[in-house]
Formats: structure tokens, C-alpha cells, sequence
DNA sequence: TCCGGAAATTAGACAAAGTCCAGATTGCTG
DNA sequence: CAGCAATCTGGACTTTGTCTAATTTCCGGA
């Protein structure tokens, strides 16, 4: 299963987005590579070949994938959200020095004794992080 | 056991914090409301009575008290940092609408599943947060 | 008490991430 | 082709946090 931009608009259009040449890029720039980008990432990738797209449309862009359920919304970094095109249930490992992010199946992990909510509340998500640092 | 400011010298001193002044008061604000407080807060608090801190001596402040273990960093809210002064082992439940972050005790959660790490690695913390929000 | 140095504090300039807005472009649809 | 809604854009702006060079505070010894 391959991620090409002609992939994209299918894509997008399966989550109700209308795919403009915009959009296509950087739904593509993100899941052509299936990694966790920040949105000045995206933005760079995106303006590589020639194409110009604007920072205020990344931002936008990124914040429509992400209420339309394409994208995750990875929080670990303090300085920075990161994108994450997994949108599977997983958790994360996130390396404090370098920064690097990577994913945890989330099949096998299971927790448990979780206290009940208030009944006016849902829950909208579990964030798992484990911060790791290279060894002394 | 009540934290009065008094009681905040021998604190900072058990982390091996020279108490100062500036140091006294940060602390206080953190530890009498035992609540997440982010930075703007903690020199809005500090600064609320009469003597004037500085923003650089309340950032410097509050990631010495985290280099020394005295406070813990949650970060959950994409634009800025929350400290904690329970470093007791616990999880958080974060109410996504109103920014307002609960705690959860571990004492009752298991997690479980977790992959090894590779072995140049070492743990930091386990951070769980679940997102909630107020039904529809 | 006075001196000198180390530790701590400060104001304010700066940096980076993200938001906002008013105007320009695009792409339908009739 | 005209009109309209959706989209995109540059750039100003806001907020959180960092940095630096200068000042203040603290303390031990002569």
C-alpha cells in the first residue's frame, strides 16, 4: 500500500476534505513518509521541489486533518506539536535529547484500574508516553 | 503538613536549593495550592502581593526546582508547560475545552505490554494523560 | 567593619511557534 | 462570462520561553 499523490485525493475525499493541490501535498508529505512532523517539517518538505505553499495554509491545513480525524496530534515536545499520520490506537517513546519520536503498538499494552469519569464527560483519547534518555 | 513559607527553606535546602528570597515565594505558590500551575501563572502569584520577580529568575527558578526533583513538568496543552508539585508517582486526566488537569494516583493503575527498550537506553518516566471532554 | 568574589537576580532584547486578517486566487455553477 | 463560495496568501501580531550583560545580594576572611 503505497502513498502517491494520486492516492491523496482519495484520501482526503474519504474523510470529506476537499482536496485542493495544497492539501494533496501535504497530506502527502506527511504519509508518503509515516513519520511524526512538526508543522515547520511539513512546511519545509512541502516547498522543496518549487511549489510554494504558506505557512498560514500549513497551519490551517494541519488543524483541518486533524478535527476531520486524518492526523493525530502527538503533545511531547514542549517547544512544538507534532503531526502523526498513524491514526491507529498506539502510544509513544520519545527520546528526550534527540527528540526523536517513535511508536508503540498498542495491541499488546494494557491498562487497567483507571478511575471512573464524571458522568459528563467522554473520554477522547489516552496518551501513553514513555521518556527514555540514552544511557550515561 | 501544611506549606507555609516558613516551612519552604528546609524544602528547598532537602533538594539541595539555596533559599533565596525569589526562590522562597515560587515555591510557595507552587506547593500551598498544590495545583499545575504554568509559568505566567506562578509569577502572576508571585508577583500579586508586592515584591517584584523577574520573568528570567521565574524560568530559571522553575527548571532548577525540576533539575533537582522538586517539581515535575506535565505537558499536555500544546502552547505551554504546566509544573507540578506532586512528584509523588501519578497520571493525569486533562479536560481538553477548559485546560483544567486533574490528577490521577498510580497507585491503583497497572500498565502493562510495554515493549524492552534498546539497551543504551534508559527510562525517565511513564507519562499517561487522558483526554476528556464535556459530552455534547 | 570592610573587601572581594561567587551566586543570584534583573530588564529588556531576542527567537520560535502559532494565530489572525484583509485581500487575492481559484474553481464552480448557472 | 459573471457571481459566489471556498481557499490561499503575506505579513503583522501574540505568546511562551531564552539569552545576555549589567547589577545586586550574600558571605567568608582580614
Amino acid at each position: 500500500m503505497y502513498y502517491t499523490r494520486d492516492n491523496m485525493a482519495g484520501l482526503l475525499r474519504g474523510h470529506d476534505i476537499n482536496p485542493t493541490h495544497q492539501r494533496i501535498e501535504i497530506a502527502h508529505a506527511l504519509f508518503s513518509r509515516q513519520e511524526h512532523l512538526s508543522a515547520d517539517q511539513v512546511m519545509a518538505f512541502v516547498n522543496t521541489r518549487h511549489s510554494e505553499t504558506s505557512k498560514a495554509t500549513v497551519y490551517n491545513t494541519l488543524k483541518l486533518f486533524l478535527e476531520k480525524g486524518l492526523v493525530r496530534e502527538v503533545i511531547v515536545d514542549p517547544s512544538k506539536v507534532f503531526f502523526d499520520p498513524n491514526t491507529t490506537p498506539h502510544h509513544h517513546i520519545y527520546e528526550v535529547d534527540s527528540g526523536k519520536l517513535s511508536d508503540i503498538d498498542a495491541e499488546h499494552v494494557h491498562i487497567s484500574g483507571l478511575p471512573p469519569l464524571p458522568d459528563n464527560m467522554v473520554t477522547e483519547g489516552i496518551d501513553l508516553i514513555v521518556r527514555v534518555r540514552r544511557k550515561a
